[in-house]
DNA sequence: TTGAAAGCGCTAACAT
DNA sequence: ATGTTAGCGCTTTCAA
């Protein structure tokens, strides 16, 4: 690929004056632009951007590490991310860990202020080790969505309300008349979704109403880790008339479980969810779940973290999404009788 | 960050030795190489991989440049391509095109031969033009599974046989009594599906079959595109036992639009798909489909541009992945009785 | 308006 | 075994 200094030599001027052409600086007489320009055609010329970002000390690449770009979750997730970067001139990559702690360290340590100028990290199980690691690093971190924030008030950081998404759900369910609620509760990397399931709690709580443990089941959360809690809770429990999943990807494991089991949603089990990816509104009967806003949290995210590359802060950013909302479909419905 | 002449002038050796360590070319004597890392440790130093790049002459990062990543297909793609690059000790760049053409020339034209060493392209309506300007640079293109193979002779590129996946779906639905089918034909970014749909459409004429244009239909290859297919199909053609997918997405779009009319799968209608993505194992009824085999094409694909970047070729080398199979699940079965 | 020159942080001959 | 030196392709003062 031709360089900088052949466009030069053929234009018959210095690379100072190519390069000043190529990024517009309204420093050049037009006739010598024109020179350039058939100099950069006749090449073919594309500039090296990792020259360019060597000399200017900033890459325009962000990273976006998350744990499994399977889950449907992420691919939407990354979709809006990577609009609103290309919109703001960055590129985004996307580092996949596979669910591996290791994997995402070794992006991280490798990438943060070196390729990326900035990280944006999703439940990929960052220890507080290296977040402090990494914050000697000039290189911008900002972590989204995470169910746990001890460590999130040192570091710049997308809020998630998922206490009230969990209660909305919990709220839902009750006021549909139903008390014997089975819950099936994700563990992703970052440990139980607790934040959710507390707010499931506190909703029947409030209604007088205490969850036993045998009703709660902890799985990975993915379709299949669905579909064995459901197993699991039908088993013990064939009484249930609702099941409550911390997110909608569970709740797709569980109607298969119903449905494999001739169990009708919603008239014989109520099933709700939470976040409404696309999955939820293409299920059928569609599921009710709680929106978490996946858009408004790339986009914040994302935004959050070019603002801080072009914009460092010394205190931490925090940002709050608005609050989960419930989207209400075909999978939930009054209480059967009893049986 | 520290850089290597801080790391060098704390260890009291010069750059050229850090390097030395850093890349543990055995040059180095072990006291040496002692103090070196101690220096890194004390300073936390990291390499910074753009200076490195411009240095070696290769970035060692590959784009992968694809449509949607929201369609599941990819997510599943990148999955299998990210973790063969990272193995093999490169760093995948995920670029999502929104299915805008301009978009995908814009990441090819930026990104080839600069910040990636090499690109694998996906289905993303590239243009033979695009592709003889990319061949004036050294970096490697390969194209994967695309449904029209035109340019692809002349570029590297991994092969699947459509065509047959296609004859393998008609060849099971005839199999199963099935005469009166209805097809479904994607249209992406590439045009029409024409090899699924042509391999089906052979598979019935051997049977004295011939399809009827009036039983195609062409939509986006989208759950919303089957869903509407299907509703249009059944308007028309109720008599239909069958539907024929050129893929599992609108396979799922299809089972939605019949499940909304309490027309049961298989008992009333059998559905095939082609692909075999993770959700036609999670269907309910599961979906009978042809296997595409995409680990196989992302790593042979994957595979492919690497070592065309570490061992360039004259003539483009094509690949053929081993022919689709056919997975018989729960979505098909014996034709039903004339109504 | 253009050119000359230094430097971004690293690697890689070539010397010593 | 280690140091010296010259780039990689670009941006960016500072001069002219």
């Amino acid at each position: 690929m031709a360089t900088l200094s052949e466009v030069a030599r053929l234009a018959g001027v210095t690379t100072a004056t190519v390069s000043n052409v190529l990024r517009n600086t309204q420093k050049v007489k037009p006739a010598t632009v024109q020179k350039v320009q058939d100099a950069i055609a006749a090449t073919g010329y594309r500039p090296n951007l990792m020259a360019r970002a060597l000399a200017e000390g900033k890459s325009s690449m962000v990273a976006l590490v998350l744990p499994d770009i399977n889950n449907p979750f992420y691919p939407e997730f990354v979709r809006v991310a990577e609009r609103v970067a290309r919109h703001r001139n960055y590129f985004l990559m996307v580092c996949n860990t596979d669910e591996r702690p290791d994997i995402g360290r070794a992006y991280l340590h490798q990438i943060a202020g070196t390729l990326a100028d900035g990280v944006l990290v999703l439940h990929t199980g960052i220890s507080a080790d290296d977040i402090n690691e990494l914050k000697t690093r000039r290189s911008p971190i900002v972590l989204a969505s995470e169910e746990h924030v001890d460590l999130a008030d040192r570091i710049p950081h997308v809020v998630v309300n998922f206490h009230r998404a969990g209660e909305i759900a919990g709220q839902h369910l009750l006021a549909l008349g139903h008390t014997r609620i089975g819950a099936i509760v994700g563990c992703g990397l970052e440990g139980m979704q607790l934040g959710r399931l507390n707010g499931f709690k506190g909703a029947l709580a409030s209604a007088g109403i205490t969850v036993d443990d045998a009703l709660v089941r902890n799985v990975s959360d993915t379709v299949a880790g669905g579909h064995e809690a459901t197993d699991s809770l039908l088993e013990q429990h064939p009484d249930l008339t609702a099941i409550f999943c911390t997110n909608d990807l569970m709740a797709y494991g569980a109607s298969q479980a119903l449905a494999d089991r001739n169990i009708r949603i919603p008239q014989d089990i109520s099933l709700i969810g939470i976040t409404d990816i696309q999955l939820a509104r293409d299920m059928r009967p569609a599921l009710t779940t709680v929106a978490l806003g996946i858009e408004q949290v790339a986009t914040m995210s994302i935004n959050l973290l070019l603002d801080l590359i072009e914009n460092p802060q010394h205190e931490p950013t925090i940002m709050h999404v608005p609050d989960p909302v419930l989207v209400v479909r075909a999978s939930t419905g009054l209480v059967r009788n009893a049986p």
